[in-house]
Order: structure tokens, then sequence, then C-alpha cells
RNA sequence: GCGCCCGUAGCUCAGUUGGAUAGAGCGUUGGCCUCCGGAGCCAAAGGUCGGACGUUCGAAUCGUCUCGGGCGCGCCA
């Protein structure tokens, strides 16, 4: 049990004593300020407002009846009664051996493991990857990091794109070009942006094609043999891509993760009948749809959520409504989250709601959007290439990983050419992803490589920096694993300072699971870099002797481990040196 | 017109869900090398938290209004 939840429970006890309502949220959190001890209890004041007491006389009540001497040193209450906790020293050193001694660092698995649909990535599968898929895929791709290492249930659904209407004029497209030879249509789908860029043109400027595309789209959706063969063939290539993009991002998404929107399509038929026998439908010109009373649209009327076209058609509201249905009802999900930019809020607003009123998931189930800002350009217009167009992730993750060679052979020339090669590209990748994950999801967010490579403040390179300067010093010692014994014992308050940062892993990765935030795990790695360096600068490890030696290079190595960790969970790789 | 999101130091961003004197990095200024990686550490300066009113012991955080910016709003996804 990670510290704060254990005052949590010590203090709820203590207030119940002083006689506050069993549920009574005692608001354990960290101290603020070094003087307020190491954590403190802000509930006292809310509890009292509720009792009619005042504040300070309950703090006093529940100090009385709170026994914390196996592991503080100071209780004492402060201004308008604040209850301020400072811990025992050679306890907090207890702690660090236990947590050092474990995998999970000392973080508990969850005491109810859930299972949690995770929605993230879901790249059409027309085009290419490109910047506008970076957000979901990483910020998803950390959170289901952190949910599994807390011992969730976690089931990816990379609900890719593969059956629009765009997908009639690709194949006919591949049709095409397939009469020139087999060799010649896998040299054309290398390139599937270009493949794309020139199906358009051809879908434009010439009518009888644009025809043939749109016949394809309704043989296709009627499962046509041709057709579907076809079809597989451009989304066998075009998923081979993404594959290579999330290996070379380090994403953990699979094939076996993929359920595409192709995958709804007999349950659509089914959903429109089902949600007519349930008298939720209505015709309006034309077309089916849901009205929700609480949205309304321009002229005050309900807003309608179309599931059916005029023409029969159906569109991703209904596929994401079949989605639903699967993922509440058949893979019975405690939670599902979606990691989807922030414009499409309103659809999945709406969505949720009918899925809701139909009864497709449980009421207990959990559905969330963690919704994301739109990546912009240093000029602050969205993120595109200099001639305008849509950035790809491979072009993207090339020119971060030149960038980040640059970076790093300037710092250190004598490394080697292939040292600094494979350095570049785990910083380059480091460099893009955590620029992304540190910072708060819900805002616009300004991509810029000088900030993201920069080698102070809260960014990769400087993390990574950290872990490589810890190694160097096991290094430089020549220690290996039978060095790494005794206890730690906190006695320069740098070292005091270290010791209970690392102790709050559990704490932060709890909070990350929460509220899908990962910026918190950064803010709180960044931190623990920081508090690292005014150790390291006042305590000199390797010169130390004896159990100080042994203690601090004890400290050393969980810090190591903590961060390592850390940036794994974030889906980032450390390196032994850079 | 209606709805959602965002306004925090010159710039880029935090702020643990209502807690004590709002924090980092960059940039600016000034210190620290008998140093285990100085890619570091210490310190200074920089703020009416867009504005107003309200809720209460207490507001960057909650409510109402207002100003500014972004996005969305019937058969694309």
């Amino acid at each position: 049990m990670h510290i704060r939840k254990l005052l949590e429970q010590r203090f709820q006890q203590a207030f119940q004593q002083a006689g506050a309502p069993a549920d009574a949220n005692p608001q354990l959190a960290p101290a603020g300020r070094p003087e307020f001890g190491d954590y403190q209890a802000n509930g006292a004041m809310a509890v009292a407002k509720s009792l009619r007491q005042p504040p300070r006389a309950l703090a006093q009540k529940v100090v009385d009846a709170l026994d914390l001497s196996d592991i503080a040193s100071k209780v004492e209450i402060a201004g308008p009664g604040f209850i301020n906790i400072t811990l025992h020293d050679t306890w907090l050193g207890k702690r660090l051996d236990g947590a050092l001694s474990e995998a999970h660092l000392g973080v508990e698995p969850a005491a109810q493991p859930q299972t949690m649909v995770v929605d993230y990535s879901s790249p059409n599968l027309a085009k290419e990857m490109h910047v506008g898929h970076l957000r979901s895929t990483i910020i998803g791709d950390a959170v289901v990091r952190v949910l599994e290492f807390l011992g969730h249930r976690v089931i990816r659904q990379n609900h890719v794109g593969d059956w629009g209407t765009q997908f009639g004029m690709l194949i006919a497209y591949i049709e095409h070009v397939s009469s020139g030879g087999a060799a010649q249509l896998s040299l054309a789908l290398e390139d599937l942006e270009g493949f794309y860029r020139n199906a358009k043109q051809k879908f434009d400027a010439e009518p009888a094609f644009a025809d043939t595309a749109r016949a394809y789209v309704v043989k296709l959706q009627a499962g046509d043999a041709h057709c579907l063969r076809l079809w597989q063939q451009f989304i066998d290539t075009s998923m081979s891509h993404c594959e290579r993009v999330y290996e070379r991002l380090g994403v953990t998404l699979r094939r076996g993760d993929v359920k595409a929107e192709s995958a709804y399509n007999t349950d659509l038929p089914w959903v429109i009948a089902d949600l007519g026998k349930q008298k939720l439908l209505r015709e309006s010109e034309g077309a089916q749809c849901v009205f929700l009373d609480e949205f309304t649209g321009k002229d005050g009327a309900p807003l309608p959520v179309i599931v059916q076209k005029s023409d029969g058609g159906y569109l991703y509201a209904t596929t994401d409504l079949a989605a639903l249905r699967h993922r509440g009802s058949e893979l019975r999900a405690d939670r599902v989250l979606y990691f989807v930019d922030a414009r499409q809020s309103l659809h999945l607003k709406q969505v949720f709601a009918v899925a809701r009123l139909a009864g497709y998931v449980p009421s207990t189930c959990s559905l969330e959007h963690l919704a994301f800002g739109t990546m912009m350009g240093e000029d602050g217009k969205p993120f595109k290439t200099r001639a305008g167009g849509t950035v790809k992730l491979m072009e993207l993750l090339d020119e971060a990983e030149q960038r980040a060679y640059v970076v790093v052979s300037g710092k250190n020339p004598e490394l080697s050419e292939g040292e600094l090669r494979a350095i570049a590209r785990s910083v380059g990748v480091a460099a893009v992803k955590y620029a992304d994950l540190a910072k708060n999801r819900i805002n616009d967010y300004i991509f810029s490589w000088d900030q993201m490579l920069a080698l102070d403040g809260n960014t990769a390179p400087y993390l990574l920096y950290a872990c490589a300067r810890i190694n160097s010093i096991f290094r430089k010692g020549e220690l290996s694993d039978t060095h790494f014994t005794g206890h730690i014992r906190l006695e320069h308050p740098a070292e005091r300072k270290l010791g209970l940062a690392l102790l709050r892993l559990g704490e932060v990765v709890e909070a990350v699971a929460a509220d899908c935030n990962p910026n918190l795990l950064c803010s709180y790695l960044y931190d623990l870099a920081g508090l690292f360096m005014q150790f390291y600068e006042a305590c000199p490890v390797l010169k130390a002797e004896d159990a100080t030696r042994s203690s601090r290079l004890l400290l050393c190595r969980h810090t190591a481990a903590v961060l390592q960790r850390g940036l794994d969970l974030l889906g980032i790789e450390t390196i032994a040196q850079m």
C-alpha cells in the first residue's frame, strides 16, 4: 500500500473516532512546502464545517485519536486546521529497501482489477499514417501500459477505418494498375499516399472510372468476391505500413488488436432493426434518426443522430454504436476509453447517449472520451509540411532521428558512428513521444523540434541523460550486483527528499490510471530527475564509505529503476549512454 | 444563433480535482569546478491566474455574466 493510502486509512479511523461521518475524506496530499512535513491532511476544515465545530478543535481531536507512532516522527496542526505529518527517516528507509526488492518497485496491483477497453490510434487505412494519428497512438499506448502495470485486463481496440466510400475508388484503381502485372501493383502500393493521390486524380478526371468506383463500393458491401479480394490486398498492404510505424514508435498495438470498421458490417442492419424495435427511431427527410432531447441544434430543435442515410447506407455513428454494444455487452468492459480528437466530442456524446438509451452497455460501464487538442506548428496553425501537405509519420520520425543525431554527436563526439546512430534513433523517437505525453491532453499542442530535443527542461533528452548519468556511476565504480547490499539510510536532506519521491511512484501511477493523463507521470519523473541531480551534487556516492556508500548506491539504483520503469510506462526506452 | 474546449511570467507549459506565500524550463542577470558525466547545481528578476460579481474559513480551480481565441452543429469519417 502506498504511503498516501496508508495515511488515508489511519486518518479515516481517527476522523471517525473524533465524531466524523464514515465517508469523511481526510484529503491526504503530499505536503505543499518543506516546512509542512511530508504529507498533509486537509480534511479537518471541511468536516468541522459539517459538524459545526471549530476546525482546529476537530483537528486536535483527530490528532489525539491518531496513532502514527510507528511511521511518523511528528504530527502537528497548523493554520486553520491543516494536519502536517513528518515521517520517520528509518521507516522511509525500510520502505525503500522493501520497494527495491520488488519487480513492481513497491507499486501494488489494483485491489479490484477491471476490464478496460481502450480505443486508440484507429487510423484510416486509405492513406499513410500522418501526424493526425500521433497523439491518439502515443497517449493511448502510454495509458494502456499504465493500466496493465496496475493489473487491469486491457483489451486494445484499433478501430481502423477500412470501409468508407474511398475504398471503392481504391479497389477500382488496384484493378486498373494490376492490368500492368502483379509487380507493377506491388510497386505502386509501396507508396500508399501516392497511390491514393493517383486514384483520386483518376476518379476526378474520368467519369467512367468514377462510375466503376462507385459501383465497387456497392459490390464490396454486398460481399462480391472479386472486390473483396482486391480490397483485402489493399488492407493488408496498408496494415503492414501501420505495423512498421508502430514498431518504430515502440507502440504495443499488434495485428490482433485490430477490430476494423468492417468487422461490424454485419451488425449494422441489426442495430437499426433493434433501435426500431425499441421505438427509438424516427424518420426525418428520409433518414433514420434517433432524437435526443439533451442535444439541440441551430434553431433550438432536437438534433438527430443519423444512423441510416436516406439511400439506406450506414454512417460512422452506426458503426460506433455496434462497437459500443460489442465492447459493453460482449467484452463486458468496466470502462471504455476513447482516445479521440476533441473535435469529435459531440459525436461521441451522442453515440454514448444512444448506446445507454438502447441498453447496449451496462449502466455500471463507464464511457470516457479522453479528448486531445490539435497538433499545431510553431506558427500556431495546424501542423503541415512546408508545401502545406499533411506530415507523414514515417517522415516525421526520420527527421526526429536526424535532428537527434545532430544534437547527440555535437555533445558527445567521441562515440562511434554506430553508437551515435543507435542513440539518435532512441532519442529521436523518445523526444517526439515525450513532448506529446508531457503536455496536458486537452490543449492544442505546439510541435517544436527545438523544445522537444532540448537537453534542459522537461524533455526526453534530459530524462534519458539522467538515466545515462546514473549508469555511468555504476560503470565507473565497476559495480556488480553483489555491491548493492545493505540498507538505505536517509541522512542528508537531499537523500531524504529523493527517497520520499521514489516512494510516490504508486500514487502517481494510480492517478494516471484514474484520469488518463500521462503528463502527471512525466512531471513526476522530471521532478525525480531534478531531485536526483540535487542529491548527486550534494552527496558523494563512490567516494563515500561503508554504510553510507552502499546506501547511496542503493538510492542511485532505485532512482534508475524508477526512471526506467516510468519511462517504460510511457512507452519510452532508456539507453545506457548518450 | 446554439453547444463544447481553452485564456496562468516575454515564450512553451505545470498546478495532485476547493487548501497555506501560484510553480518549472527557455530567455535575462549573478554565483559555484581539489567536479563520481558542468548536458549540472545555487540564487535573483519576472504574475491584478483575460475581466467582473458571487458561493465560504479559503478560489487559478466551483457558479453567473462578460471579453478574447479555437472547434463543432442532418444524411463524410
